[in-house]
DNA sequence: ATTATCTATAGATCTATAGATAATGC
DNA sequence: ATTATCTATAGATCTATAGATAATGC
């Protein structure tokens, strides 16, 4: 369901506008809730209500639609009233930020270490970029991938993911660009490689899931022919 | 706007169930239309009804989302009022079906020449491929390419669509395997390298509009440097 | 007292059909 | 008579807030 990749690296989630809103359920010494019981009972899955709200949004958001998927539905799916949903999160754009971030963030991350790197070769760097990136958009159980097309993106909400998105394409850049192979190239023909090679890693979402457990290392393989570097 | 390339070359455009939808308004020997006159007039475009829904819904499915997008707002983009829609569609489904069908049809045709053109190396027919599909694909004003992405698409309504899709892959992997550099190679090896030329093409959808115009030869270019053919 | 829930609902939609209307066709 | 349009609307939603309620905390 939800693994630890789903939260932002970077501390602090974020929360929308408004009143503070919980991530943690109290819970008393005698280990019983804290708060009105819910009208549904069911077996404690150890994720917090706010990590299970995130989790029922990345299946129906990918499997029904972003638009399509009622806050209703998200909730009822995590266990709780539509109405209490607000209590943890501002409202279905907040789940969705979150999510997409979740995608990023991690090999931002990442590639922030390598670019640092500069004692090994471009190429090796590249390449390693490439296959982490890609086991990530693979490894979460639904296709969050497919939400970076949705027409919300655009929208101011979204800045902050459309900024580390785009940190990371200027990684890639940056690593693409040291290589052995773009060695005198022009620009322009940098920057179509560069497109190139970035379309080709999230292209995985694009293939039908679950993927093969090779095609990490095959994307990186082809990623670096792509550049010429093999 | 709208193009000859929206249209499917398979003769009649399919209409989806119910009576018959017309295509074309009649026009009196004097110029003037038959039926009531619009509730707003506006300068003739010399499409269609139908054509001028199509291109309707291609710009605000795009650039709204096709569950955001109203029947009421794709009607008067064409310039009718909402329930005029239904006598030229049976609903939003038919419109899409229709988008998502233009962008393959013209490639699955392609492909079948090539693939029977067995006198030239099966490289330079791949290539071809490559390049007139992502030309397709990038010839829209519109990126309709993010609709392939719409858990709509999974549904009974659009069998069509992914099979005409479905066929377009086997003629990639048909040609990839006829390839020199593909002699040899285990199955599976195969198609993990036809997931990702086959992604690689249509990863041109990621990429921002405008694209550049040396794409469709770049990325064919890449394609065959994926298969090792280069 | 604090907290996490719940129920209820105001206000705002959206789709597809029914039936009326205003042109041209013959 | 035929056609392409229109207006009107039934029926079905969905979001976010207001206010009540049922636990634990002290």
């Amino acid at each position: 369901m939800l693994r630890a990749g789903y939260r932002p690296l970077t501390g602090a989630a974020p929360r929308g506008r408004g009143p503070a809103l919980c991530d943690d359920r109290r819970m008393s010494t005698s280990g019983r809730r804290v708060g009105r019981p819910r009208a549904q009972q069911r077996p404690d899955t150890g994720m917090s209500p706010r990590q299970e709200l995130l989790a029922a949004a990345a299946e129906l958001f990918t499997t029904r639609g972003y638009t399509a998927t009622t806050t209703r539905a998200v909730a009822e799916r995590a266990g709780m009233r539509q109405a209490s949903m607000y209590h943890y999160v501002g409202g279905k754009e907040d789940l969705l930020a979150e999510l997409l971030e979740s995608t990023v963030t991690p090999s931002l991350a990442l590639a922030g270490k390598l670019l640092a790197d500069t004692g090994r070769p471009a190429e090796r760097r590249l390449w390693e970029l490439c296959r982490a990136d890609v086991a990530l958009l693979c490894s979460e159980p639904h296709n969050l991938g497919v939400l970076y097309l949705l027409p919300e993106v655009r929208s101011d909400r979204f800045t902050s993911f459309r900024d580390a998105r785009a940190g990371l394409k200027s990684a890639y850049a940056a690593l693409l660009a040291a290589t052995d192979a773009a060695a005198g190239l022009p620009p322009d023909e940098l920057a179509v490689r560069t497109d190139l090679v970035f379309a080709l890693i999230e292209a995985v979402i694009l293939i039908p899931r679950p993927t093969a457990a090779s095609l990490p290392t095959a994307t990186a393989d082809a990623a670096l022919r792509i550049t010429g570097a093999r």
